[in-house]
Parts: structure tokens; sequence; C-alpha cells
DNA sequence: AGTATGTCTGCAATCGATTGCGTAGATCGT
DNA sequence: ACGATCTACGCAATCGATTGCAGACATACT
């Protein structure tokens, strides 16, 4: 059991303070210290600030370990990332990124710790074991990929947790997310408004949300009449190649079309490339609009017109909901409206 | 001390599997089902299996508190992102989330967690009291901003300890970062080679690692015979509007250029901005070169010309010899090459 | 058979902090 | 002056897991 404290070479390290050293120093018990420290009104106030000081004195810090163990709060909050539909890269999705930037912001407003976890490819029970092993105290998933059955059977039992992504039927988790279906109707009526016909959808209809983005894009069209046609439907994830060799298949085979509503920004600058290097002009030739609004989004050539999810308000939502969960409250799902920014490629 | 555990409404939660009641479940001690799950060789394989399938079976997961108490490895890294120059959002600067990304798939494919700390306005003492909170295994900081000495007094007594960022004379501590005194000479020659005399810079020299991009600024104009004009450097922060701002201000006074060097492409797009609606033509009249090369560089109008670095590979070196370290290494500092990218701006 | 060797398992101490309860001493009331 | 009340503090149990040590039992050797 003896484990020497592992030195560095040179340096002349002491074993790290404990809050019985504390006590000792200040003449009190740990309990005294422990109490002290936590700003307990047992401890009058001239008494707690002299053992405030001394610990500072000593450059003492509480130890995170034991009082987790002890206290029963890590107060840690849990990140999941799950990449059950493609195990690329995290960085692959700038849009997570920024969201997870957002989330981050809030939740160290609060006081409390980031725990992120990346989910490569989601064995069945992960939500439940990363739970279970007590390493935070409530979690945010970003994204239900393909594990809503996961997520349901755990919210089931552990009320700390929320989602970003799409509302969906007889949902019993709480989650918050954009008015994919919405969004999607307001970005083809602007194409159609433009005169489109032939409308390209271009996304990974195996997410949820981009589930619902698809049926906001059929609704759109069915409403004004326009017959739908299957071929303009095409699968891109969430990389821009594959949008990219996605539109350059469409216009190799001869498919005919005058608009892109692409599922994300990323797939919206993929497009915009496939189109402009086979020599049509964005917007004379082709329409196309993106969803997101991204950075990115301002900085294209054309500027990309897109639909704009506010992520700020997104993340912040989220965490209050977590938040209120945390004190044992139940929280409502919420939809956010999106709008249209428009730019120079419609 | 009776706490009754928070029960969700309706939910039929029971109190979560500890070791001891898969000790009980399997007919044997703690210390067995410790030393099972853990893979001990003290445990015959055939009992070792059962154990671990009664686990399984029970959903039972150990509980990381008991065990980082104990075992005094918390199987975690923290990334601390200090903002001492700039009390702005995490998610202003998109170079350090991708470098986050990056850094994110590397700690996880070696199955450690990643804590994140944003560190808005830096205290005496911030690194050294993180450390000591034990919440974490390792630390990398990512970007100095104005915490040298403080990154350099932690190092003192904590081994794993890397950092993103310039590498100073008589450092101490490990750090990773590109080479931005070469990086920037490259830029400017660039724009000398293009035939422009009077060149802007625009960063924020109190950084560490911008006051190298500037230092090579120097090097360039001052090998090139060409004075150095102080009304050229001008101050941008990491937000496009400064920089925006800042080259509004030079016209205003009308300074007269031909080229701009930004210290990073979000101040290069600032820039660009600036200048074409002020009716300049770029690469025309300004040529302007930019430093990271984030996705942003590949989509502006035009498409910015810019020195890259290469975040997964830096990321890479980061974890890798924070890893080292974590085994008791020394490890030593790294720069990373850069490279041109050439694009239209120039 | 008796001893030596080896294999497996459990006891109990330990990691560092928190907190219910009990009590010494101060303060107050009459 | 004596008991009642209150204040401040410490004792010891506790959170959940890990591990040195020792003992139980089986096997091997002479």
């Amino acid at each position: 059991m003896r484990r020497p404290k592992k030195e560095v070479p040179g340096g002349e390290t002491s074993a790290p303070l404990k809050m019985t050293d504390i006590a000792r120093l200040a003449g009190v018990s740990a309990s005294t210290v422990s109490r002290a420290l936590a700003e307990s009104p047992l401890i009058p106030v001239t008494t707690r600030r002299q053992i405030q000081q001394i610990a500072v004195e000593h450059g003492y810090v509480i130890d995170q370990r034991g009082q987790r163990l002890r206290s029963n709060r890590t107060r840690t909050i849990g990140v999941a990332i799950p990449l059950g539909h493609e195990s690329d890269q995290l960085i692959s999705d700038p849009f997570f990124l920024q969201l997870f930037g957002h989330l981050a912001d809030e939740i160290s407003a609060r006081h409390y710790d980031v725990l992120l976890s990346r989910i490569p490819s989601p064995a069945p029970g992960w939500l439940t074991r990363h739970i279970q092993s007590q390493k935070a105290d409530g979690y945010i998933v970003v994204g239900q990929s393909n594990q809503h059955a996961e997520i349901t059977a755990a919210a089931r039992t552990f009320l700390p947790l929320v989602v970003w992504g799409a509302h969906l039927p007889e949902q019993v988790y709480c989650s918050v997310g954009s008015d994919n279906v919405g969004g999607a109707r307001a970005a083809v009526d602007a194409l159609l408004q433009a005169g489109r016909r032939r409308i390209v959808f271009l996304g990974a209809t195996a997410l949820p949300e981009i589930e619902m983005r698809l049926r906001g894009y059929i609704t759109a069209l069915e409403r004004a009449g326009i017959p739908i046609d299957e071929k303009l439907i095409q699968p891109a994830h969430f990389t821009g190649d594959t949008a990219l060799a996605a539109v350059q298949g469409l216009i190799a085979d001869g498919i005919a079309f005058d608009g892109v509503f692409a599922a994300s920004d990323v797939i919206a600058l993929g497009a915009l490339r496939a189109l402009q290097t086979a020599g049509f002009n964005v917007p004379g030739d082709v329409s196309v609009i993106g969803f997101d609004d991204l950075e990115l989004a301002e900085h294209s050539h054309p500027r990309l017109t897109t639909v704009r999810q506010d992520l700020a308000h997104g993340a912040a939502a989220l965490v209050e909901f977590l938040f209120r969960r945390l004190e044992g409250e139940e929280t409502p799902s919420a939809t956010l409206p999106v709008r249209i920014i428009e730019r120079d490629s419609v």
C-alpha cells in the first residue's frame, strides 16, 4: 500500500494538505474546518474567516474525490454526444462544436464542471452505465442520433437528463430543439417563391431531426401542388464531401433541378462547390438554401441563405431545464422558432 | 443521516447496486468482486467471468467516486482554457473549438474522460488549485493567454501538464505550438513577393503567440529592407469586429497600405469585409493573408490565403506528451511546422 | 505421513471529506 | 446560586471501492 508520492525530479514536492492538516494548523477539528469552508452558520464568523485564511495561505483546496463520495454530488454535468450514425470524428460537425461551446458557457456560469463524453459506437445501455458511474449529477445528450430507445430507457428512472434534438411523438424525455418541420417548410417556400420547382433535398434522414426536415420539405411541396420526385431526395452526411458527391451524381445522371434544400450548412456548402465546379451559377441557375446558420454561411460565396437555429438560446434552455430537474422539477420539452436569413444564394 | 433516495415520481427506482451487493449475489466477498472486475490474475478465469456476468446482468457499474478516492486515479484529463485576455464567450474563437474537438478525440481514444474548464478571469493560483482539487490526473492548458507565470509555477511541482502555445525563452513547462515566427515570416514574404510594401499587422500582441507572429512580421520586413511603420501595427482581438474597426480606422485616417497580415483567419475575414465595403478590391488593391486555416478560410470570398496550423497533429502531440508525463517521463516542447495555403486573397 | 509450496479468498485498513449527535462551557433567568 | 438554554465544537460513523496481509485449502515433494 505504501505508494511513494511521485516527485518531480528536483522539485521539492510535499504531500498535498488534507483537511486534518488545516485543522491542526488552526487548532480545531476537521469537522470545524469542513463547516467553516462551507460557510456553515454553526461556526462563528470570526472563526470561519480565520480558518479560511489559513486554508488560503497554505494553498489548501478541498479534495473533490472525498467531497463527492461523501456529499453525493459531483457538481459536474456530463455532455454526451452519441455518434451512432457516423463514426467520424467529433470535429466533423461544426454545429455540434458551436452548441457545445454555448453549453459549456452556460454550465460553467453556474459553477459546474463540464464532462464531455463522445460515444463513438453506442453499445446498448451506454447511457444508463454512464449515469450509474456517478461521474456527473446530470446529463445533456446532444443529438438523438439513432439512440431514441436508449435515451427513453434512461430517462424512465433518471430525472436530470435533457436532450438536444427533435421532439418525437410520445416522447417521455425532455428535449429542446428547433422547429425542424417549420424551418424546412419555410426554406422550401423561399425556394418556391424564387420560382424554383424541382427542388433537391440533401440530408441523412436516419436522424430524427433530419427526418423532420424532410417532412417539412414534403409538406411544403404538397401544399404547392408539386409532386414529390424520389430521385430528388438524396442522402448526405454531415460532412460536405458526401453532399458534393450526391450533387455531382445528380448532374451526371442528367436529372434536372433548379433548387437545393440542404439539411445543414455544411451540406449546402458541399452542394455549392459541386454546382460551381460543374459550371452552374448560384443563384442564377440553381438556388441553394441551408440550415443552421453557422459562421461559415456568412462567408461563403455567394453568401448562403439559410434557416437560423438559435444555438445560444437552445443551450440556455437545455441547461435551464437540466438544473430545474436537478431540483426534482419536471420540465416539458421545448421547440424553438427558427427564421430564414436571406442572403445571396436563393 | 437517513437521506431517502430521490425518486422519480411514478418510477420504481431502487437504490443503485454497490459492489457488496454483487458480492452477495455471487456468494463471494467484495474484494473478490473488485479483483474480478479488474481482471486480476489472483482470481481464476472462470470465477472472473461468472462475477462479470452477474455484474452485467444486474447492470452494475463501478462507482467512480469510490474508485477514484481509493485508487488515486480519475482517468480524466482536464482541458483548461484561460481567458485572461478577453472575457468573451468561449465560442468567440472557432480555432479553440476546433483544437478542443481534436483533443477530445485523442483523449477519449485513450479511454479517458475530458473535463473542460473555462477560466474566464484567471485569479492567481487558479491552475494549482485546479490541480489540487484532484478532479483530473493531468491538464492541458489551451493558450497561454497572459498566464505564463501561473503555468510556470504549477509546472514546477506537477508533471502531467502540457500547454498549447508559444515556446517562450527559458520556459520550464512543456508546450506544443506552431512555428509562429516562421509562419509569420512566410506570410509576409508572400505579400512581399506579390509586390506589396506597406503591410498592416492585425493582432492582439498581448498574447505570446501573437507577439511571436509580430516578431516574424518585423523580421521579414527588415530582411527586405523595409522600415517598420508603427502606424501599420494595429491591435485586433480574436473577434472579427475589432479587426473590421481597425481597418476602417486606417482607411479613415488616410493611412495608405497595400497588404494585410492578420494574426488569425477570423481577423482576416473582418479585414476583408472592411476593405470590400470600403470599395477596395482584394487582391487587386490590397492583399490579405490570414493564420490558422480554419474551414472558414476556404469558403470566404475571395478564398483566403493563409498560414495553416495543423491542429490534428498538434492535438495528437499534446496528448501523447501528456500521457508520457502521466508515466513520469519528462517530455520536451515541440514546435510544429506550418505552411502557406495559397488561395485567392494575395 | 509430514512438510513445503502454491492457489484462492476474505478481513480490515484506507483514501478524504461530511454530518448526526452528544457535550462542555457560556449565558441567561429568577 | 442553581438550573435551563444556547453556542460552539469534536467524536465517530459513513460514503464505495481497493489492496496488503494472513489464513484456508489443495497439491506436490521427500
